[in-house]
DNA sequence: ACTTGGCACTCGACGCGCGGGAGTGCCAAT
DNA sequence: ATTGGCACTCCCGCGCGTCGAGTGCCAAGT
């Protein structure tokens, strides 16, 4: 068992390290926070610590610093999440009230949680795989390529051109669309894709080539899963606040924040609203990410994620605020989302 | 008259300039371009070109550097955009060929331009106001809610949510639908606007006012400018580059790059695809980016400019290179659309 | 009238040495 | 177990001298 000087201690020098970005030693902690014992003390308990790998000195006569374990254990049994203060959830509200738009919705987010936390924001738009079918529109663009607007229960609006080597009819057009509503409407995504696969059953005779042909192109651009791996980033202004560890962090993180598809494995598995995820430094799927974390929720109806949101900053960030402000934010555009 | 060997020093020293990103001295000039006189020739025609305030010494005793009035003169008098290799325009025409989707071809040419120049991108969506309607599409979200999708020439689809204080029935959507696409089809959006404003006149008496405020909120809807806004913005990473200068130019470089509407005022007007306008650090419009420079041309049809497309980057950038790429790009990109 | 070599001068970059100071580990005392 | 004392370590900032690239000017050459 740790006794829970050692934990106030370490508490003690993530809090300060996160503030003051310096190494902290033993003196100035036992001055800032009313430990009640002495600096010697407080240094063996340094010692211990650091024997533990909860935290590390750059050089021999510095300070301390966390390490990712020390973060880990912070966040993991030395914190929970301070509440929003009513200020920030008014404002919360109202700035994401003004809404309507998934995409305004998402875009709002975004910028909000940035400034909230002054870090890098990333939401990510509700998956498809999970949202199913309002609405299949079907335009003619010419005789031979066919636009195809899905609205989705989510409010997301998902467009794809389609190239059918047959000539195209207005009639044939209208047939076809009321067809695919009427199988694929209030569908899942997936299924909806499984049964318009049976769809030209019953049509007329010398149509069913026809048909074939242009719900093939149509499932496969439906369940084309390039478009889940949409994300929206803001906030990348933030990163100009860590001058000083240039080459090893802001570049590989403009890099990442470019990928979209390493955006999403940053982001992970969607998880429910309730929980927040944090990874810490190494503990990422990209080793070049290894001195920033990441903090992330899901959002959506509590007993199912649509999809994730959360924020990248260095390992050294204020863990309670950025977990506080990133949950407030999910749970607000989950119940937005419900409405809508 | 300045003779030609004045001009020539102030060419080299341009080049090696971006080149080595280090004042250029006398020596290492006469050294690395044959000019055929010896450095103190050299020395005298470079305290001209600094009288004429086209060079600046950063402090007694170093090399050279262009001031912006130095690259002025070098862009318009000393060179004309190299042509690209056929290497080069083989790689544009299969990158961008790929795409069908609008929102294909605006994000590979964002891609193309950043990778092309090592800068960072810009790329405008057609504008709305240069665009005709193709096609109007209305779905009920709710009795009270509809989303309405415009399909335009450009292969541009808008969507807007309406709200609207009457309840919508089938019937009601249906002939407003055949009513808005007879009126709109295969006019301009402001033209549009202004057409929709006369619908109701023959419609059943009792479905008058229900008519006008679903019309009228329609066309607020497709009036709203705020989706003139859209740009999109890659090779962020390329920022990454110029490490040092890092607080006079990454940050505000970041900040402007989150602002869309500063984006658009840093595009300025769009230009003819044949012309590349170039603006040289405080030419532009934001004093906080005083020390970058922006490439921009028009895209579309060649009588008249969709939007812009271009790219951002330090002054001391290769500006022959970059007008050449965004030059070939907004080409390339203007021949897609055109047959799409 | 240019061009050129020579020359003195300027001034930033670089390396070095030297305290000052913050911080540590250890130990003896309480 | 805690604490004050103490010697030790090592980073950081400062001042200094040197070096060298680069300049401006001048007088001589073509």
């Amino acid at each position: 068992m740790i006794e829970d000087r050692k934990l106030a201690v370490l508490r003690a020098i993530v809090e300060d390290y996160v503030a003051t970005q310096e190494p902290v030693g033993s003196k100035t902690l036992v001055e800032r926070h009313r430990l009640g014992v002495s600096p010697a003390t407080v240094r063996n308990d340094m010692a211990w610590l650091e024997d533990e790998g909860l935290i590390a000195q750059p050089h021999t006569s510095a300070g301390r610093i966390p390490t990712d374990k020390g973060y880990r254990f912070f966040v993991d049994r030395l914190t929970s999440l301070k509440p929003m203060s009513a200020a920030e959830k008014r404002a919360i509200a109202t700035f994401l009230e003004g809404a309507h738009d998934l995409d305004d919705v998402v875009q709002r987010s975004v910028r909000l949680l940035a400034q909230l936390t002054q870090q890098v924001a990333i939401v990510q738009y509700p998956t498809l795989a999970r949202s199913t079918v309002r609405h299949v529109e079907l335009v003619a663009l010419s005789t031979s390529r066919l636009l195809a607007v899905l609205i989705l229960s989510t409010g997301r609006v998902e467009q794809r051109v389609i190239e059918v080597p047959v000539e195209l009819t207005d009639d044939l057009i209208g047939d076809l669309r009321s067809r695919v509503n009427k199988t694929a409407a209030g569908a899942r995504i997936s299924d909806a894709a499984a049964a318009l696969g049976d769809l030209p059953d019953d049509v007329a005779p010398d149509n069913r080539s026809t048909y074939s042909i242009v719900v093939a192109a149509l499932v496969e651009a439906i369940s084309d899963h390039r478009s889940d791996e949409r994300v929206v980033v803001g906030g990348t202004a933030n990163l100009a606040r860590f001058g000083e560890s240039f080459d090893q962090s802001i570049k590989p993180m403009l890099e990442a924040l470019e990928e979209h598809v390493v955006l999403l494995k940053l982001l992970g598995e969607a998880t429910s609203p309730s929980e927040v995820t944090v990874r810490i430094g190494h503990e990422g799927p990209i080793d070049e990410l290894a001195s920033t974390s990441v903090v992330v929720t899901g959002y959506g109806s509590s007993d199912e994620a649509l999809a994730s949101l959360g924020i990248v900053g260095p390992t050294r960030m204020d863990y309670p605020g950025s977990m506080a402000a990133v949950r407030a934010v999910a749970r607000y555009v989950s119940t937005i989302l419900d409405e809508g």
